[in-house]
Parts: structure tokens; C-alpha cells; sequence
DNA sequence: GTTTGCCTACGAAATAATTCGTAATATCTA
DNA sequence: TAGATATTACGAATTATTTCGTAGGCAAAC
């Protein structure tokens, strides 16, 4: 079933958009986009379309101004897209990502609870 | 200075063989990646070049066959691919990653351990 | 010493991803 | 209604990445 094909990395940024913003028309996607860095308007209509033949994207046509939505959902490709990172630049080791991660970028007080919080649950399952 | 290029996904795949076996030849590389995949011999030596010519690799030339050498450091390449890969996939937000890996992948006593003894670590820093 | 095999260098083909120009048509505005 | 503006579709150019064929030379094996 579910084949779904990984996005190219410009693809991921307007799944961002759409995840972020929700059903949303190239023009605003566009000009999210350029909010960052020139995209060319028929640049990012492209990419819609394309991301729209891949299954990525759905889209609603009835008016003339196409509204498009993400077709995926958030956390599944997050997910997905970990486990690819992880495998690629941490041969895997989660455990290494997590210490990385968590030494690089200084969390507050209330994020380090959060994680305890976790951890706590995982053990509660362990026994 | 150190205006090092992003490694590809392929340049990443050598790096990682360069890291975990130490200077090799291109030979016992290419024997590596062929152990998942097929590639040719000559693709593998390409690439070993083009990562030199990039700085991502040193050579020694001294005897016909070559040695490569890894000229990045492991950690911190490590560490600037996942700060781009957090922005990407992630938002910026180390905690949900930190929290995804967590939770997706089953972490061992020790490895909790480790992780709340970094969490300790870092409180004590924030006194 | 000749043959065989392995190694490097190099260029270019194949593939993947991004970018944009142009044309057709619908909608808005004066 | 006429002209200006916006939108889609489509194809093709551009750029990035991967793949491999071929040639030349060195060295080992016979």
C-alpha cells in the first residue's frame, strides 16, 4: 500500500507550509517561500504539481485558483525521514543522535523535564 | 576557512567507511559498498577523487595505489548535518526530534542512563 | 620478456532535481 | 467591453549527482 515517495528536499519545505498553514494556493505557498530565499512563481506551481502526481500533495480544483493540501501526514514522515537520517549520518545509533542533539542546542528547563518525563514513562513500561 | 561542502548522499556513505575502518584504499571501499549494493569500480574511485578535490578527503600517492583519508571530522560533520536536518524536517525544534528518536526506537537501561546523566549535566551547567 | 590484471585519470552519458519561459484562458477593473 | 492581471499547463533548459567506458601505465604471474 502505502508507497509513498520521499520528498526531495525543495518538496519538504512546501510540505512544511502546507503542514504549517493548511490547504493553501501556490501563491501563498510562494510567497512563504520567498519569505527565505527567490523562488520564481511558475518554479513553485511546478513543484506543487509535481508534488500532486507523486500522491504528496492533494488538490481541489473546483475554482480557478487551485487549493492545495498535504497529502501526508506530519509525524509519519518525520518519522520516516528520521529513521533515513539516522541511518545515513548516525549509522543508526539513535542514541548518539539524542546526545548529539541534545548537547548542540541548549534546552530550557521545561523541554529537560519533558524529556525526563519520557524517559521515566519508557522505564514504567520496561518492568 | 572552513567553508567545507556538504557531503552528498553518496560522498556520506565513503565518509562513513573512511571513519569506521581508517584510511583505505578504493579497492577495499568499493568492496564495502558492494556488500549492500551494487557499484562499479570505477564510480566508487570517482567519487573517492571528486571528495578529494572537495577537501572532503585527503590521499596519500606515495605507492600506485592510493590511500584515502577522511578530512573531515566525524562529530562535527555529524553535528552540522543534523543541525540542517533539524531546519528542515524538524523546524528547528531539537526537542520533538529528541523526543521522536526517543520514543521510536527502544533505548536499553544504560542507554536512558547515559541520556539522564547528560540531562543532569546540562542542569547543573544552567546554576 | 610477455601476458594478464589492477590501478588511476578523464570525459561523458545517464539520471535526478530545480528553475523558468511561453501560451492559453479565466477573472478583475476601469 | 477592452485591457490588464493572475492562474494553470507544459515543455524544455539548467544544474547537481551518479554512473561507467576507455585509455594508459605499472606490476605481478607466468
Amino acid at each position: 500500500m502505502n508507497k509513498l515517495p520521499k520528498p526531495t528536499e525543495s518538496e519538504l519545505a512546501i510540505l512544511q507550509l502546507l503542514w504549517e498553514n493548511g490547504p493553501s494556493t501556490v501563491r501563498f505557498i510562494n510567497d512563504k517561500l520567498n519569505e527565505s530565499r527567490e523562488v520564481g512563481y511558475t518554479t513553485t506551481l511546478k513543484l506543487m504539481q509535481i508534488m500532486h502526481e507523486k500522491g504528496l500533495a492533494s488538490r481541489n480544483t473546483e475554482s480557478r485558483t487551485h487549493i492545495y493540501s498535504a497529502a501526508v501526514a506530519e509525524g509519519e514522515t518525520r518519522s520516516r525521514l528520521l529513521d533515513q537520517f539516522l541511518d545515513k549520518t548516525f549509522r543508526g545509533s539513535a542514541m548518539e543522535l539524542v546526545m548529539q542533539a541534545l548537547g548542540n542546542h541548549n534546552a530550557s528547563q521545561d523541554e529537560l523535564d519533558e524529556i525526563k518525563a519520557l524517559i521515566a514513562k519508557i522505564e514504567e513500561g520496561k518492568r
